[in-house]
RNA sequence: GGCCCCAUCGUCUAGCGGUUAGGACAUCGGCCUCUCACGCCGGUAACACGAGUUCGAGUCUCGUUGGGGUCACCA
């Protein structure tokens, strides 16, 4: 049987490029060993859980690719797949340890914690504060408001063996009595992760490396309950390009941002993947690639820093290729952000005929929308610079030569018109470099385009004439 | 501050006792060329420091320094 594992986010806001990469390592996981890819939503936090959250994250997940075997929507043998409907079991979990005085219900109110807290620190500044026990051996008295405390050990140590630190050992004195329920009855996510992975039947949790710490307190309570704990995996930070915490306020760090800006889904997963893990020397990866290279032993330690610039080149790269990005996908993918430009419905035959032109010129889908509007704009926009500068006077007459050859050309070609120039110039003594722009200007709109006969292919004998013609005519009366 | 963790070019990384320390992004030159790109060629650039172990340390051990995480009725 393969390991299960389980992405577990809580609902509070879009999904982050983070979470996107703890939830890759683990579907990786599943993937290459034949295992099942659980998701979880931990949305124990009534005031900062939202349905809208939910859907977003799920739809960010299934935009990646990152699909689950067991979940919301798909639901299975260990549902319900959200916290908030699993109180019960985490009711049952914490009387047992009540009953077995492992836990006890602590009567010491938010305030007066907050009050002593304060009062140390102005004591002293540095001072940590802990949980005093006051609670610990007081009668139970079940009526009152109450939390629920575990009842840490004092003394040893409690290690575990993570996947990719190795050993970790923590000493027990620095261990207080945590909260695992609240006054209002819902769990604390030690609690509640520690039961649901157990009742999921969770073989290994893979999270993001600011979980080390609370890994003790989960162990501690897998002893407590009498189950074996499951293997854990912590992933080296991402950390901002300055080394801080990643956060919005140094670079877009919610996945749909990079779906907007035009990335693809295996892009986002190629830059992410190799944030912490490596093959070689290999940087660009295909999904299957991913699935069949990936391997804990290869994971590193250490954290790194966000980089835009690498991560467009990752993406740019897979949008180049067409083994990475099939030319269908990306004619279907370019479709909105065309769309955006008010050009919908435009034709699939000339749009696949485009593509492969403009290709190593986009570097998302938001720039390759932008680099093919004039194949689907008539007339196309044209940028007044370009006009002013290349569309004078002088130039009309060889715009209306170029108009005549395409008119003749035996065949709408690239090696046929390309052909019929070269005969034309070298007769002529005209430079290419000088009927090249102003034909680019008139075919395009621009001075940057695709190569010349490219574009006339794909625009078409019809469209390319015409387009010729108004722009040896608007030469000609510029001067 | 306590506890935990980390340390190779600016960035992501390869390296698992003997290498001219390799690749990629970025950056700087050049080539190609109908423009813009793509592509190609080349340059600058790293083993944090100090002790050990060893015939020999980027690789092993310890310390120092630096960085990060975490210490909630958030997850």
């Amino acid at each position: 049987m393969g390991p299960r594992v389980r992405f577990a986010p809580s609902p509070s806001g879009y999904l982050h490029i983070g979470g996107a990469r703890t939830a890759l390592f683990n579907w990786l996981w599943a993937k290459s060993q034949g295992g099942v890819f659980v998701v979880r939503i931990e949305d124990t936090d009534q005031d900062r859980s939202s349905l809208d959250s939910v859907r977003a994250i799920l739809d960010a997940l299934t935009w990646l690719g990152l699909d689950w075997q067991e979940g919301p929507e798909v639901g299975g043998p260990h549902g319900s797949y959200f916290q908030s409907e699993r109180k019960q079991l985490y009711r049952d979990a914490v009387e047992q340890l009540i009953r077995e005085g492992k836990a006890y219900r602590c009567h010491c109110t938010k305030e007066e914690l907050d009050a002593q807290r304060a009062a140390l620190k102005e004591r002293d500044p540095k001072a940590q504060f802990v949980y005093p026990g006051t609670c610990r051996d007081r009668k139970d008295e079940p009526a009152l408001p109450h939390v629920v405390r575990f009842k840490s050990p004092k003394q040893g140590s409690t290690d575990f063996v993570d996947k990719v630190f190795g050993e970790i050992r923590t000493p027990n004195e620095v261990q207080q009595d945590f909260v695992i329920v609240r006054t209002d009855g819902y769990p604390l996510y030690n609690l509640a992760a520690v039961v649901d992975d157990h009742a999921m039947d969770i073989t290994l949790v893979a999270r993001g490396r600011d979980h080390i710490g609370n890994t003790p307190q989960q162990v501690l309570l897998y002893q407590a309950f009498g189950w074996k704990p499951p293997e854990f995996a912590h992933l080296p930070m991402m950390l901002s390009p300055k080394g801080e915490k990643l956060s919005k306020r140094h670079a877009s760090v919610a996945v749909q941002d990079y779906r907007e800006r035009g990335y693809t889904p295996v892009g986002v997963l190629n830059y992410l993947v190799r944030f912490g893990w490596s093959s070689g020397d290999q940087e660009i990866f295909s999904r299957d690639e991913l699935v069949r290279l990936f391997d804990w032993a290869r994971v590193n330690k250490s954290d790194g820093k966000f980089d835009e610039k690498k991560f467009a080149d990752v993406a740019f790269e897979h949008l180049k290729r067409p083994e990475l990005t099939s030319l269908d996908d990306y004619a279907a993918w370019v479709r909105p952000f065309l769309a955006a430009r008010q050009l919908s419905d435009v034709p699939e035959a000339t749009l696949t005929a485009a593509i492969p032109t403009i290709r190593e010129r986009a570097r998302t889908l938001a720039e390759a929308a932008v680099a093919l509007d004039y194949y689907f704009r008539d007339p196309p926009e044209l940028d007044p610079q370009a006009q002013a500068k290349v569309l004078v006077p002088a130039a009309a007459p060889h715009l209306a030569c170029l108009a005549e050859i395409c008119r003749g050309a035996p065949e709408f070609s690239v090696h046929a018109l390309e052909e019929a120039v070269r005969v034309w110039t070298e007769r002529e003594q005209i430079k290419m470099k000088d009927v090249a722009q102003p034909a680019r200007v008139a075919l395009t709109g621009r001075t940057a385009s695709p190569g010349l006969f490219e574009v006339m292919v794909v625009l078409g004998r019809e469209r390319s004439v015409a387009r010729l013609e108004a722009a040896a005519r608007l030469a000609r009366g510029s001067a």
